[in-house]
DNA sequence: CCGCGCAATGTAAGCCTTTACATTGCTAAA
DNA sequence: TTTAGCAATGTAAAGGCTTACATTGCGCGG
C-alpha cells in the first residue's frame, strides 16, 4: 500500500487516517476542534509515515512564517551576543526562529540586510540604534513589517524601542568623573558618524562638562573602530597629544581594554596615573587588571523585552511600544580621584 | 490604471511590463535568457510598482529557502560567536542567509531545535561536535537535509565535520607542560558527558602523560560549567584538594580566566606558584592578566569553510567533505617551567 | 524563396496548506 | 416527534512562484 515516493504531504496523511486534509489540518493548528478519536488516528498517521509539514505552502497559506530577523553591527562584539542570545531564547518560548545578519557597522549593508530579511520573510525586525535612511523605514512600513530598535532610547524618538539612553548614562559617569577632581578630559569614541549610541555618549559628557562649567574644548577626542588593538591604538595618540587628560573615557569596554594594555606598555599607572573609563560592562571589563569601572547595560534584559515585545506584535498584535531601561555605574579599578 | 491593492505580485509586473509572469521570472532568475530590452522594460515596472517576490510562493515552487540553520551552545561565548559571525559573512557571500539556534549545551534542547529549523525550512544545518542521538541523523537524512559537524575534527568519524583535533592538540600542549618539568597536573573541564570536545581534551592530557611515564592519578580532574565564576569556584576546589597540582589545565579561556582570578584572590602568583593554561585563544586570553597561554583555535577559519562547503553542496551538489584544521599553541605569561 | 534552427517569449500545470463555507449527524428543547 | 442548533468533518478555492513544454518570429544556408 505504501507506493509513495517523496516525503509525505498533508494529503497522504488524510489518506492514510481516512479523513480529509482539512482535518488533519486542524489536528496540527487546533486540536480542540477536532474530536480524540479522529486525533489519535491522524497522529497515529503522522507518526507512521514521518510527515512534517511543508514549510513553503505553510508560510503561503498563513503568510506569515514565524521568524524574526536581527540586524546587528557584528556578533563578536560580546555587547551583541549577549543580547542576541537572550533575545534568540525570549522568541524560541514564543515560538519563533531567529534570523540573523551583520552589517560591521556599514549602513549600506545594513539597508541590504534589511531587505533580505524582508525578502527571506522575517515577520518583524530588530534593529539597532534610531539613525538610518527615512526610505527604509518606507518600505518596511509597505511591506508591512515591523521594526523596533535596541540599545538606544530617547524619549523624542519617533519609533519604539527598547533600550538605556546612552547619553543620560555617560553624562552621570561623567558626573561622577568630574566630582573626582578631573578638569582635562579625553574620550575614545566609536565613529560617530553612522552610530547613534557613540554620539549620545558623547553628548553625555559634554552634558556634564556644562553643567560644571567646564570648556568643552577640555575633551580631547578621538574616534575609532571597533576592536582591542583599535583602542590601544587611540590610547597612545591621546597620550601623545599631551592635553593633560587624566580620565580617558571609552565609547566601550573593547577600546577600554585596549586603552589599559598601551598604559601598562607606556608604564602609565592606572588609575593613579590615568583613570579609563569603559561603557556596557562585558565579561571583559571585570577580567581585566585593574577591573574596569564602566557603565552597566542591561543587554540581556533588553534582549528579553525585545523578543517579547516582538512576539506580543505579531501573535496578539499588541502594538509596540518603547520600554526605557536603566543602566547603572560600576565603580572598579580604573577610576580614581586625580592627585591634589 | 493602477487599482490593485495588496503588495504587487509577479502577476501585477507581468502586466505591467506587457509580458508574460514566465518572463518575469526568468528576468528575476536567469537575467541573461531574456532580451535586454525586455529585461528593461521589467525592471522598470519592478521599481515603480515596488515588487518583492512572494517569499512562501518561491519557497513552495523551487523547495528551497536559502536559508541555512545553525545550532551552537550559546551565543554568549566567544568561541562560537566568532566562528558564527565568520561563517555568517561567508554565507551571505553565497546568498545565504543564516538561522541561529542555541542549546545551552543540552543535548535534548539541541534535538528540539533541529526540528525547529528543519520545520523553518532550513536546505542545511551546521552542529557543533560529533555526538548525538543517531535518530536524528536519521530524521536529517529522511527529511534530505544535509548536517555538517563544526569545532571537531577527527578521522575516525563517519561524519563530515570541520575543525580541528582537540584530542592532539591538547596533547601537544600537556606534552609541552610536562616538559617544563609539571608532574602533578590538574584539568578544570568542561561537562564532558554532553561534549565529545571535552572529552577529547582530557584524554589530550592523558596521552602525554602516558608518553611520558606519568600515572594518570596524577593528573586531578574536575568538571564544571561554563563561566568565569564556575572557573574561579573550581579553582578553589582544586587548590583545597591540595594534591601539588603545579599546572591547572582549563578547557576552556573562559574557565582559565576565573582560575586567574582566584589565583590572584588566594595569593597565589601565576605562573611561579602555579601555572594556568587555557584553551581557544579567545580575546578574553590576552587581555587577562597575565596573558593567558592558551592553545590557538581558528574559528573565524572554521566558520568561512563551513559556510563555502554547505554552499557548494546546495548550489553544486558538491558533496561535504571534513576539513581538518590546524591548532597553535601560544605562550603568553601564565605558563612556567616549575621551580627546581 | 523555402525551411531549419534557435533565441525569445508565452501558457498553464504543479507545488501543499489553510480556511470559508457546506454538509452531516447528534442532542436537547419544545 | 419534530426541529433548531451545534460539534465534527468534508469540499474546494486560493495563495504566487517556477518551469516543462509550446509557440512565435527571425536569420541564414541552400
Amino acid at each position: 500500500m505504501r507506493v509513495k515516493n517523496g516525503t509525505p504531504t498533508l494529503h497522504d496523511v488524510a489518506f492514510a487516517a481516512n479523513v480529509s486534509t482539512a482535518t488533519v489540518s486542524r489536528c496540527l493548528n487546533f486540536p480542540d476542534k477536532v474530536s480524540a478519536a479522529t486525533r489519535q488516528k491522524v497522529s497515529a498517521a503522522i507518526n507512521e509515515l514521518g510527515y512534517l509539514p511543508n514549510f513553503g505552502a505553510k508560510v503561503m497559506a498563513t503568510n506569515r512564517t514565524n521568524t524574526i530577523g536581527a540586524i546587528i553591527p557584528t556578533m563578536e562584539n560580546a555587547i551583541f551576543a549577549r543580547g542576541l542570545q537572550a533575545f534568540q531564547e525570549e522568541l524560541l518560548l514564543h515560538g519563533f526562529t531567529l534570523l540573523v545578519a551583520s552589517t560591521s557597522y556599514r549602513p549600506e549593508i545594513e539597508q541590504e540586510q534589511i531587505r533580505a530579511l524582508v525578502a527571506r520573510g522575517a515577520d518583524a525586525l530588530l534593529l539597532i540604534g534610531h539613525e538610518r535612511d527615512p526610505e527604509i523605514y518606507r518600505f518596511l512600513e509597505n511591506q508591512g513589517v515591523a521594526a523596533l530598535t535596541a540599545w538606544a532610547y530617547n524619549s523624542q524618538a519617533e519609533r519604539p524601542s527598547v533600550g538605556f539612553d546612552n547619553r543620560a548614562a555617560m553624562r552621570e559617569m561623567a558626573i561622577k568623573v568630574i566630582e573626582m577632581g578631573h578638569r582635562k578630559l579625553a574620550l575614545i569614541s566609536a565613529q560617530r558618524s553612522t552610530n547613534d549610541r557613540a554620539q549620545a555618549r558623547h553628548f553625555g559628557i559634554l552634558d556634564a562638562m556644562a553643567e560644571n562649567g567646564l570648556d568643552p574644548n577640555d575633551l580631547y577626542m578621538l574616534e575609532t573602530t571597533y576592536g582591542i588593538e583599535e583602542g590601544a591604538q587611540a590610547f597612545k595618540q591621546v597620550m601623545a597629544a599631551n592635553t593633560g587628560a587624566t580620565a580617558v573615557f571609552c565609547g566601550n569596554d573593547v577600546l577600554a581594554v585596549g586603552a589599559l594594555r598601551s598604559a601598562r606598555e607606556l608604564n602609565l599607572n592606572v588609575p593613579n596615573d590615568v583613570s579609563i573609563i569603559g561603557f556596557d560592562d562585558i565579561e571583559l571589563a571585570q577580567v581585566a587588571y585593574p577591573a574596569l569601572t564602566t557603565v552597566h547595560v542591561p543587554h540581556r534584559e533588553m534582549g528579553v523585552f525585545a523578543a517579547q515585545a516582538l512576539a506580543n506584535l505579531i501573535k496578539e498584535g499588541i502594538a509596540l511600544k518603547s520600554i526605557p531601561l536603566k543602566t547603572k555605574l560600576v565603580f572598579r579599578d580604573t577610576l580614581a580621584a586625580v592627585a591634589p
